[in-house]
DNA sequence: CTGAAAGCGCTTACAG
DNA sequence: CTGAAAGCGCTTACAG
């Protein structure tokens, strides 16, 4: 393969110097017959510009990229996210670099690392709740750091959160409003941030509505579906089982709504699931969801994050985006029994 | 903020050249004692190495990155291929880009300049079904080009693709098998290529089935889950309906289910859907599907990506991924009279 | 305005 | 083995 020609090959071409190509290629005016021969010169030999050397010499130094780093772009969720990030680095000509970290703070250290390595102007990550003082470091590179769904440990930075702890809360008083007073929580991970979030919102609702709490219906560290299956299948068969569920991830709702129509109790259990799935309102009866908005989630923290690059120097931020209670008949189910 | 310090500052503070440093870095073993003294340096300073300075002047001139173009990344389908091509290049060390064309060819072409403008090793593309010509003129700036779901147009490259025409095929078959003849196709927007495929598949089996095709029952164009619900809709109003659906994509899928749900047909009409969704097994009746195997096609992608990156030569390569048959309950109901 | 020279942060022949 | 110099593909002072 021939070697990709370069502005000292356009200049040759063109018979003018690298500096009136590089001004050309720049947009910068100047003599319109140089402009001209540049420009077929440009044509002729197909040249494209290196926009990593570009950025090496560049007063800005910076590179037209950003990274994500999510658990899991596969997971409906982090996916729509991603978008979101993507559609507002878009309107600024930033392309986006995406990383699963799988809740695995090694490979989130990894991400990140490979990112600012790469130079990304900006990086939004997705903090898997282990040990993150490694990103003060990270910062110094030079990356603008920002935090969404989860704030992080050690580093205080622009944040944009869903409200958990309301979300989850509006969900408990949801069924009680139904006359729910067992209502069982199923928690992701206590590592990550909106798993406790989660959890708090539901004892705090259930205590401002004076429900004692039954221990044995909170059951946490369920991180997917078929765990969440077998604790459903557990609390259901418990001596004093719950009339209600809380599941609090879509992973675990997905696991609770096979395990509540493998036991035929889909119409009598009630349940309320966090965050909306795709076809759970074509399910017999609709899941009632506490849904969040993960395209928004991205689309704001992209603003705050162009924001900064633009030379705000606004102390952190802070933005928590709310949540919105979807009744589809599952969460509006009466207790029985 | 400080400037970030740079091989020059590990080389002024270890008392060492630029070349010791940068052999240091690079694992070059050398006199003990000074790799130690630069290593010393490195920490102190916490100098990260620019990884696109580096690669700028090495030989092999690899960034460690390619770039992802998809239509939407937000798309479950799309989502998963995107986990498969980052695991893939994770064994590599190499990181990924994602863009979403939205089937738009003019976005689709400012992703791919975009990330060979950024120096990306390798790119999989899955094109919009557009003129993409213009890829002959990126395949020069020395970026190695896959298609990934889709073949491209102009160009011919290594390309992976599901079995489509064959599935649509398998669900025609298994529909007549349960007794129906009046089946009816939903399909995608005809520029896409795995949209023709399945529709191809379709033809294909009711011809060898010696089944007359009612074009009514064909309807194409069908580009989102809103619109499939209404079309749906019109289907079942027809005088002579159709007794079966054959739904040629997800989203198409998911509007279908809508539309049978609430005309309360979905026990009456049989329905095969193309691509898995989350929940389709928890319906009543559970949605038999063509299941694509998404992950699949990106780690196929990506090793054959990597494989002429190391060098192969290899005509042009095209792998096709079986689907598979997974009955649930929708697509085993007799036709009703 | 244009062009020659220096330099961005690295790697790589090359000389010692 | 190490270090001084050249160079990767650009941009940016600077001189004319």
């Amino acid at each position: 393969m021939a070697r990709q020609p370069t502005m000292k090959d356009v200049a040759a071409l063109a018979g003018v110097s690298l500096s009136t190509v590089s001004r050309v290629v720049n947009g910068d005016p100047g003599r319109p017959d140089l402009a001209e021969k540049v420009q077929r010169a440009i044509d002729v030999l197909g040249y494209r510009r290196d926009l990593t050397a570009s950025n090496l010499r560049r007063a800005d130094r910076t590179s037209a990229s950003v990274g994500l780093v999510v658990a899991d772009v596969a997971n409906p969720f982090f996916a729509a996210l991603l978008r979101g990030v993507e559609d507002l680095a878009r309107t600024r000509g930033v392309l986006t670099y995406a990383g699963s970290s799988d809740e695995d703070t090694d490979r989130e250290r990894e991400l990140v690392q490979g990112f600012t390595a790469r130079q990304v102007d900006g990086l939004v990550i997705v903090p898997s709740g282990g040990d993150d003082s490694y990103l003060l470091r990270e910062q110094q590179t030079g990356a603008t750091l920002l935090f969404v769904d989860r704030p992080g440990v050690t580093l205080n930075a622009d944040t944009v959160l869903s409200d958990n702890a309301g979300g989850a809360a509006t969900a408990v008083r949801h069924l009680h409003a139904h006359g729910h007073r067992r209502i069982a929580f199923l928690g992701d991970l206590q590592r990550i941030f909106t798993s406790r979030e989660r959890l708090r919102g539901y004892r705090e609702a259930m205590a401002s509505l004076n429900l004692a709490v039954d221990e044995s219906l909170i059951r946490l560290e369920v991180h997917n579906s078929q765990a969440a299956a077998e604790v459903t299948r557990d609390l259901l068969s418990q001596p004093d089982p719950p009339t209600a569920l809380l599941t609090a991830q879509n992973l675990i709702t997905v696991g609770a709504i096979h395990a509540l129509r493998s036991r035929q109790l889909h119409h009598r259990i009630a349940h309320v699931g966090f965050d909306d799935l795709l076809l759970a309102d074509a399910l017999d009866p609709g899941v009632t969801v506490i849904a969040q908005h993960p395209t928004s989630l991205g689309e704001r923290v992209g603003t705050l994050l162009f924001e900064r690059l633009d030379g705000t120097t606004e102390a952190p931020r802070r933005i928590v985006v709310p949540t919105s209670l979807i009744p589809r008949g599952s969460g509006e189910i009466a207790p029985t029994g």
